[in-house]
DNA sequence: ACCGAAGATTAAAACGATTCAAATTCCGCG
DNA sequence: CGCGGAATTTGAATCGTTTTAATCTTCGGT
């Protein structure tokens, strides 16, 4: 019991932070002329406001999130939901990043939620807006007739997914033109002398299925190749089991000669799948590149690149426009496919 | 102007959200008295306790976390902070789904700062610190004397950080034992006869750089194997700079026979490299490994696990102990490597 | 019947910001 | 000299919760 430094409730003191108040006794002026002056409101006369900007610049001064929120209900916080196991890799980084780039500067914060697709999809947003969690939703795996987009829709809730749906009602987006993705690819394919092309898609579940078919059929249609869409496997089997198929149906007498893959870890699969077969040599493919790892795992794949980065980007934009100006037409945005094939 | 239906101020609108005031109300109570049954005060009567329980279940109540935070100064949120550009390939999603584990049902959410280390690493920290952003923090990428740590210990503020420092005041952290990893690869590469071991390890600035070299030293020591440590590159470099330099080295007279990769990317780039140099045959390393990728790429690859996932949860439950009991002596892991070589 | 002590409930004051309505100051002009 | 109104500033209420310090009941004991 020798100094008796027994007074620290919590660790963590110091000097009590800055708050209107504090503004308010340096300043002379009343809390409310504080809290106006720093809203630049053109009530308060300019001096004042310049004043008092300079002694909070000077203390340091940064208004408390949780009670401006309480007062406005404005949580300036943006919410991003992701699932770390099925997006692909470096899908969630990217994201991340262009999503960083567009939030920057603006006073939003980004929350992440991870969730995992096998649960229900649609507590956590229920949460989120009852709960007045955040201002904004962003979320991706968007399914013809989401029920989180029809959820959002009705209660009149700031969002915007990756990937569309097939409601009559717009609503924003952000979705890569995987139409023309596979269009390219499969004209590549049959370019390169392919006659029986597979494609591996993702589930009945995502929109965007449906958008690859459609670009394949196009090709198809054009060109008269022959054409076959595995129903045993999808993109978001597990990499073993469809390593598995594609090293059953390699061998095969109407094997595909070519492949188009909707991500990289299908095509890593597939290449195995064949490999293990003893037909390495005649696994040929096109895949859409998100990493760009592919092209560093064998110099000679022909990869059709999906700008992720540039997907964050333009989601934070949106939702920032939307949040803004509720009542413009909503924001929606195709990104073109970024074609690499060598020549 | 028929159905007068203009008194929509903002878009979403539905039943005002219940609050306390509204189990008050409903049960005739007074709101100190429902809060207090709510948390299962012993001096409210068990009868009200249960009454009020079960009005709140009825209406779904759920505290406002904005009231409460600003009341208790308690954000119920943990932040983690990554650097998307920097982590490697899945290594942000394991970290992510094992952390969710960590924190399901606690109450706690999660915020994910994405940061760019080329920043200075402290401003984010210090915003979210004295701005009372959230209860605990979590970064990655350790210095061995981090200027994060230094900052956070003297501040008081809970944390834990992946990777140890040489700080003599220990605070809590996770850490993967790398250098048992280095001398297990070592060993490995010895048992298979290479005469020539080169390890490519992160730079200066993080502390397990020491730890791989020391893993590294020690079965030098005990095999008297010759080593190279190159300081033209390190796991940091973008992989095009490392391919290029292990392209340079392949044909050197004392070109090293054996690799230890800290990181897929870096196996990767330097099985490039010297496939470049037409010395593919001769590369041999053992790398790393986190997504599991390379036995994926390379079915002969050889590979040490680390277990980022687990590293997730342990970082989590060791941050919400130490909230809890900051008194404690502060958590601490090193995990084990996880050895996969065929035999 | 009254005292006092549990036992149960509650009024009221925070926490820090915004905002409506009201009050104050300042001018120019009749 | 005083009035009207514009220009500024401010008091007070509010958001939903927790918590301190009462207040109100009840009841056994004398």
């Amino acid at each position: 019991m020798p100094t008796g430094d027994h007074e620290q409730p919590s660790v963590r003191s110091g000097p009590p932070r800055p708050t209107l108040k504090t503004i308010a006794e340096m300043s002379g002026l009343a809390v409310a002329t504080v809290s106006r002056a720093l809203a630049d409101d053109p009530k308060i006369a300019e001096a004042t406001r310049k004043r008092v900007a300079e002694i909070a610049r000077l203390i340091g001064y940064e208004p408390d999130r949780a009670a401006r929120r309480l007062r406005t209900g404005r949580t300036m916080v943006i919410n991003l939901i992701l699932d770390p196991h099925f997006e692909v890799l470096g899908f969630g980084n990217a994201l991340l990043v262009g999503l960083t780039g567009a939030l920057e500067g603006t006073g939003y914060n980004l929350v992440v939620t991870p969730h995992f697709t096998e649960e229900d999809v649609l507590p956590p947003i229920r949460r989120i807006v009852t709960n007045r969690q955040a201002d904004g939703l962003i979320f991706t795996r968007t399914a013809p007739f989401d029920e989180r987009v029809r959820f959002l829709m009705e209660q009149g809730f700031p969002f915007v997914c990756h990937g569309r749906t097939e409601f009559t009602e717009p609503h924003p987006w952000v979705d890569h033109d995987n139409e023309a993705f596979a269009y390219a690819a499969a004209g590549r394919l049959v370019a390169q002398g392919c006659q029986r092309i597979c494609a591996l898609l993702p589930p009945e579940s995502l929109t965007f299925r449906q958008h690859l078919r459609y670009g394949l059929m196009r090709a198809v249609r054009e060109t008269g190749v022959e054409f076959h869409i595995p129903d045993e496997v999808t993109l978001d089997s597990p990499m073993d089991r469809i390593q598995a198929w594609a090293q059953a149906i390699a061998t095969t007498p109407d094997s595909p000669d070519g492949f188009i893959c909707g991500g990289e870890a299908s095509w890593l699969a597939i290449r195995n799948g064949y490999r293990a077969a003893g037909q390495g040599a005649r696994f040929r493919a096109v895949a859409k590149s998100i990493s760009g790892i592919l092209s560093q795992i064998d110099a000679g794949a022909e990869v059709i690149h999906e700008d992720i980065e540039e997907a964050g980007r333009l989601l934070g934009d949106h939702l920032l426009r939307r949040i803004a100006e509720p009542h413009l037409p909503p924001p929606q945005t195709l990104q073109a496919p970024v074609i690499q094939f060598r020549d």
